[in-house]
DNA sequence: AATGAATGAGAGTTCATTCAT
DNA sequence: GATGAATGAACTCTCATTCAT
């Protein structure tokens, strides 16, 4: 297969995420996936390698993206704790703004396989590392205490905000998400800072 | 079917863990269920509705007994920092003592349909009515700020020991998980701790 | 299997007329059939040698009846003309006074498979015996044409009455069933007479 | 699904009729028709709903050029005793030609389940009124009684006829059913005759 | 490159019958 | 005689993937 890329690409990319969001996971085969592309059935197969290459370059697409806009917004910033409540925002922001996006990662896609599991989650490494670097910054300036866990604490901070979005969503979107982003930053930000 | 119970029931309810842990969720047939049990397929129907009430029926009864082992301990306490720690360290120990269980819970339930999925989300309620009792405790007794938001303080408490949970599963519970609930209980107390 | 009889043979016949005409011949299980006669799914098998044997012994005993009563009525009579109209009118008034019955034996019965339709039809032979000897009768009287093919003329006159009773039942017994006996009839004699 | 037809629809439709009557309606596994149509299981539910969708197409396509083949003959003819005649023996010969195709009516798609069977009952409507058209033209032109009843006397000839291949078939169609066309037919016909 | 008809493996559930009590 | 819990065989339909056109 060649390296990907090209217009239907994007298409089906952009199909998978409206008809799992539509349908459910379990509920999204291929034929709709490539129906609602405009393309037919055999044409996914061009493009990916099966199905479970759709969803995995799905979350490396759209994820790839999330993590660069919040990688600029942050670069942005100075201060640590700002940084940090940009990264909250922003991951708050991008899965309010694109709901359809939202259920496929809080929801449908954690119905796949163990094995798309595990390689979703290294997708989200890069995440992970963002994080990482957020945290080790904080604790260079002083700013957070010195024997911070760098593990449990980044797993504190997107176990939080991952929870968070998660019960937004299985409550149907109805109330706003950007406005937990101040609480949770402030609650982790305490945990974090060094108080004497 | 009559109100379930009875040993078969248990018998039934354990296979499920035992063989769900071991080959995955989509590769537990029912006839595996009942090989392991050591009942014929037909049995599971006078103790189940269906394949999905045994998924339910499972994750009600281990939840259950989950959640009232942590009650108690707790109530064995007064202070609302020990009590944190307790439902903390009891979360990981009970989950820790029992890889199968942590598998199917943290992983493989996950993988079943939106249906289940919200059923098993109605289960947990006991659960975070617990994690909220703590915290409410903390507010009164003045060792919480006043002005924590309930909902968000109970996801970040949840959130966080779900994924170093989670993240221990996948890691294939290499490492000891209970060494990691007091700097998980640093890092909330803090969180949610009034400093002037 | 003693030579049955009993009465909870009958209570389990006139339950299996009852749940079949209720629920439809494949929804009529065992169990059902069981509970409507107030005994346990075992003591069936008390009674009779499978489930299929409740069918056939349900037709043998419904059917003498339902030809004794004929026969008598028959009996009554000496001219050929008055006894075809008697066969006909306590055929339909019989399947018109037990509703259930009649979905039974036009409907239910008939879905069940091939071996046990042979041996109904091995019952209705009483029936077609009867039918015979009032054909003959009039061709011995010179009533009938003496040209007249028995198995065809039985055939004719069973097949008549059976396909008008058994579109009552399909037209859920809207109209009255008895007060086609005589058109019935008109047609049958008239064909049956000879007619210089 | 398309519309249907297409050489792979007329071939499961035979592969039908034969496994059907070679097995059985209880022992025709979709599988085993799939295997004698030559195509995969799958390939079935392109061309057909689902099982019971298969056998009302059966009825209907057979039943369709059935009906159709008895019109054009009788059309050639003017005198409507000629025509019932034809009727009859058309409804006789379709059936002597294919042993399969009667099987298959007469006894295993009544096996069929009520729901399949009204939608049978919904294709003989229009045979139905085939005979009606027969009965009325003999009405009209004074051939028949003036009191004839429309419905009775259809379910008279139809009734009839039905019975005799009935027999026919389930004697295992040792003797000619054509012979015994004439005899039905002057039956019916004397019966239906106004005759002063 | 694009198509879409064809493939065929795979599993939850029912229910007639048995037999230990 | 009566019970009813336990058995286990049996079958339709879906859908990811292929490949001839």
């Amino acid at each position: 297969m060649g390296k990907k890329r090209g217009q239907k690409y994007e298409q089906i990319i952009d199909a998978a995420v409206k008809v799992i969001a539509k349908n459910g996971y379990h509920q999204s085969q291929v034929s709709k996936i490539a129906k609602e592309a405009g393309v037919a059935d055999g044409t996914i197969y061009l493009y990916f390698k099966n199905k479970e290459d759709i969803l995995i370059s799905l979350f490396e697409e759209k994820m790839g993206q999330f993590v660069e806009r919040i990688k600029e917004k942050m670069e942005a910033e100075t201060s640590v704790e700002k940084k940090l409540l940009i990264l909250i925002e922003m991951h708050f922001m991008q899965l309010e703004m694109d709901h359809d996006l939202a259920i496929v990662t809080q929801l449908e896609l954690r119905q796949s396989n163990i094995d798309i599991r595990y390689k979703i989650n290294e997708v989200l490494k890069g995440y992970l590392t963002l994080i990482d670097s957020v945290i080790e910054e904080g604790i260079e300036k002083g700013v957070f205490g010195s024997n911070l866990d760098l593990r449990v604490t980044r797993q504190l901070i997107f176990g939080a905000m991952d929870e968070v979005v998660t019960n937004w969503v299985m409550k149907e979107c109805k109330y706003e998400l950007i406005t937990l982003a101040e609480p949770i930053h402030r609650l982790l930000l305490n945990g974090m800072t060094e108080n004497t």
